[in-house]
DNA sequence: GAAAACCCGACTAAACATATCGGGATTATT
DNA sequence: AATAATCCCGATATGTTTAGTCGGGTTTTC
C-alpha cells in the first residue's frame, strides 16, 4: 500500500520547482543535491514527468527544468500517475481499465477497491503544488 | 500503490467466512478451492489473521475456520492491517510510528501523505464484512 | 489408528525497486 | 571554434519483496 521512491522523490522535486517557479530553469544536479537524491535516479524520474507534460526542460548550459504550468494547475495526482501509473489498490479496478475484469459482476470485494481508488484519487487531485508550498510554509512556522 | 495478493485474497476469504457465518468451521481447503487460491498460500494468510484475533480455528477432522466476531464487528481495515502492516503511503507517516521522522517539521510533502493515509484508513475502517456481504448481494442482482 | 484438518518454519523463482553506467545531443559562454 | 554545462536515454546491475512451494509437525474426530 505504498508509493515507490520514484513517486515520493518526484513529488518532492516538483514541490521544489513550485517554490522556485519563475526563477528560471533549475538544473537537475542542483535539485539532486538539495534534496539528497541520486542525480542519475532523478534523471529517470524527470523523463516521464516531462513526457507527461508536467515539466519543461531547457537544454544546454544554463539549462534545467521548470514547471510546465503554474503550481496551482498541477495536481499531486498528476505527478503520482505519471510516475506510478494509474491509481489503483488492486489491478482489476485500475483507472482507465473499465469493465475489463470478467468477475466484475460477481466479485463481492470489488466495491471496496473501487471506493478506495476513488477516494485516493480525490485526495491526490485536490492537492495542487500551490497547496504543497502553502503547507510547507505553515509547517515550518509551527516547527520553530 | 497496490495491496499485495495476500491482502486481496485475505479479504476475499474473510468475505466468504462472513457469508457462511454460523455454518460451523469451514476447512481451508474448501475456501481455497472455492476462491481458486493455492491452499498452501492461503495457510500463510490465515496464520496472521488468527494471530490478530480476526478468525478462530478448530483443529482436527471436521475442523476449519470461522470469524472470531460477527461480520459487522470486523472492518476491512483490520484485515488489511493484519496482512499488510500499518496503512501508509510512505513509511515516514506509518500508523503508530508517530514523530519518528526527523524531517517531520521541514518536510513540505508530509501533509500530503498524512492526509492520504487518514483517508485510506477511514474508507477501509468504514466498511465491515457485513457491508461486503450486502454489496455482493446488490452486485449479483444488478448483474443478472 | 487412520484420516482430516490446522500449524509453521524454510526455501525458491520471478518480479520489482532502486539505482548505476556509458555515452549521445544541445546550447551558452569564452 | 572549443569548452563546459546540461539534458537525453537505453542498458545493466544489485537488492528486496512477492508469491508460491515444500516438508514435516500437531490435534481431533470417527
Amino acid at each position: 500500500m505504498k508509493i515507490t521512491a520514484k513517486g515520493e522523490y518526484g513529488v518532492r522535486a516538483m514541490a521544489m520547482l513550485a517554490r522556485d517557479y519563475r526563477a528560471g530553469p533549475i538544473p537537475l544536479r542542483e535539485i539532486a543535491v538539495r534534496e539528497g537524491i541520486s542525480y542519475q535516479f532523478l534523471e529517470q524520474i524527470f523523463l516521464p514527468l516531462r513526457r507527461a507534460g508536467l515539466i519543461a526542460s531547457v537544454r544546454g548550459a544554463k539549462g534545467g527544468y521548470t514547471l510546465a504550468h503554474p503550481p496551482e494547475k498541477i495536481r499531486v495526482g498528476d505527478i503520482v500517475r505519471a510516475l506510478e501509473g494509474p491509481i489503483a489498490p488492486v489491478d482489476c479496478v485500475a483507472e482507465g481499465k473499465n469493465n475489463s475484469c470478467r468477475r466484475k459482476n460477481i466479485c463481492p470485494t470489488r466495491g471496496i477497491w473501487e471506493k478506495l481508488r476513488d477516494t485516493m484519487s480525490e485526495v491526490l487531485d485536490e492537492i495542487t503544488l500551490a497547496d504543497v508550498a502553502t503547507m510547507a510554509q505553515k509547517t515550518s512556522e509551527e516547527g520553530s
